[in-house]
DNA sequence: TAAACATATGAACAATTATTCATATATTCA
DNA sequence: TGAATATATGAATAATTGTTCATATGTTTA
């Protein structure tokens, strides 16, 4: 992966890039962070946080307030799960899904604060 | 959208359902957040933003950090510029992107700690 | 002005992914 | 035990998207 065409290579450019990139994150925490955004950066699965942040909800109740099938949260459920995002408990019949931490709640808070000023 | 296979509906359901419903952001606001959180969801982009949070970069070199093509990255560039992630300023032939706001840092770092927890 | 360089952009291709449908599992209750 | 309900899951399809390649635009300098 270095046969592209690059810049000029001055001094400066060839340290700035070298500080740059010795103080990157490594490539499996850049990974794992994209994925991270990844879960949140989907419409259903958006709806389904803003949904948990009020309340505890089983399946059934996310289906219906976001208008969708309880197939399609449930594929979503286990995406935000294996995210850590949200966890769960059982109860009869049901299973309740709440927000795994707080970090969800601010991550959203902070992305709310982003778009409002856009 | 209303034939689904529903749950039982008790009454509280119906109370709780309709309670969460109520206070959910409206359909646009939550497409508005799922688009801004995809563009954190990539790979490619997060390096950018991470090699961004530590100084200003020509878009050649944030292509030779991110083991990346200037295209590639041009292309991944204008997709920050419109989530309004990213500024840029013009000086010769070179053009030099940086971070707009402090939420992109911020929402970095709660994904950050995030990871960090799991 | 022409050549060299930096960046941008459109089209095409490959890869990823959300939803649907059918079906499986698990729990309750008659 | 068997029927009904709630949830989960695998496969298939459709849509989205990141990269590449070719090329265009704009700037500097010889």
């Amino acid at each position: 992966m270095d046969e592209f065409v690059r810049c000029e290579e001055e001094v400066s450019n060839l340290e700035t890039v070298k500080r740059v990139k010795d103080n990157l994150l490594n490539d499996e925490e850049i990974f794992d962070l994209a994925e991270l955004f990844k879960v949140f950066g989907d419409s259903t699965r958006m709806k389904i946080i803003n949904a948990l942040m009020m309340e505890e909800l089983c399946v059934c109740d996310i289906a219906e307030i976001t208008n969708s099938t309880p197939s399609a949260i449930s594929h979503q459920l286990r995406v935000l799960k294996q995210a850590k995002l949200v966890k769960y408990r059982k109860e009869g019949k049901s299973v309740f899904y709440s927000l795994d931490d707080d970090h969800v709640r601010e991550i959203f808070e902070k992305g709310r604060e982003h778009i409002e000023e856009v």
